[in-house]
DNA sequence: CACCATGGGTTCGTTGATTGAACCCATGTC
DNA sequence: GACATGGGTTCAATCAACGAACCCATGGTG
């Protein structure tokens, strides 16, 4: 979006937010990101995104500070996209739109979103249900809803049935030996 | 979106929402509707988008149930697109991605939201900061901010400068006569 | 009446982005 | 030595966006 004809024309907060993650499967990458998926090819069999727009759009992300690209290992080379805090702040964005989604165009509940501290289910603008404050994101602990497919295709959807806290890494299942 | 390869496959509200209002230039559209704007032209120009994608957009908005398409007048026929509450339920969305934008994108002031009932400013996630309650879109009154420009060069910016109730539709200046 | 302006579009050639398949490369494992 | 894995790049074909030009019904002006 922000090559070509972008929207810098507009004199509003909102057109300059999406310059930078108004591109398509833009969100989507975040999204997972802030779900603590890190790794390239994890992305990329949970979007079934093509691979050379992915690279684009981790790119231009790490570029705006967003991801943080980093080296977890050297021999052979491997890096990782860690979500910033500049990422992190997207939530809201994400957490709005999921409601509206769900409110607005089909109405599974297939993921909760529930306050670490007190159980509480995390309400559509971010406060807890139980015990009234405001949830950061690194306080949540998302779960699989009720009408969730519970034996998904791809080792990143499987990895995510199981309650895990935001931006915590994903933990994905080691390749099973094929006897 | 909708059109072609889409997010289907992914089973999730978020990209759900995406692939109704995830195209370029269709939340910009959304977010002029839900500021008054109701006409062709006035989204023409204030947008500055290609008349063909303008109008695709509409139409699309149109069948997804977020604009309604209403005949203002007869003679010559004149129709005007105007919000619905499905529509003005992406109130939360945008303001959230405003919010994310003036923090992390720009930090200039550009409007302000304010609590119709009491004058208090609307928080980021739509709580009167005076009186503490959750201030319904219909109730919130945009005024600009010290950053904006005073003196924009389209009439529907002009148009933007005063107060104005959120969803009220917007009056243009008549054409002056030129002497 | 002829002419131009306005609102609300459509058509079309050009440019740019997305897609999916194929290929690449360094390392590690059987 | 052969093959698998992670993390990419390249390329042709397709799709969407752009912007300029055109269209049409009506209304106002000289």
């Amino acid at each position: 979006m922000a090559l070509g004809k972008d929207y810098v024309t507009q004199e509003c907060s909102i057109a300059r937010a999406l310059e930078v993650v108004g591109e398509r499967w833009t969100l989507l990458v975040v999204r997972d990101a802030i779900y603590g998926v890190r790794r390239y090819n994890d992305f990329l069999v949970h979007l079934g995104i093509p691979r050379a727009v992915l690279s684009a759009r981790l790119r231009t992300l790490t570029e705006e500070g967003i991801l943080e690209k980093r080296r977890y290992q050297e021999s052979p080379p491997r890096d990782e996209y860690v979500v910033t805090e500049r990422g992190a702040a997207l939530w809201p964005v994400l957490r709005a739109l999921g409601h509206w989604g769900r409110e607005h165009v089909d109405a599974h509940r297939l993921r909760l979103f529930l306050h670490a501290d007190c159980g509480g289910e995390v309400e559509p603008y971010g406060k807890c249900a139980a015990c009234g404050t405001f949830v950061p994101v690194a306080d949540v602990v998302m779960v699989p809803g009720p009408e969730l497919d519970s034996a998904p295709a791809d080792p990143v959807s499987r990895a995510l049935l199981r309650p895990k806290r935001l931006l915590e890494p994903l933990e994905t299942e080691p390749p099973q030996p094929a006897y």
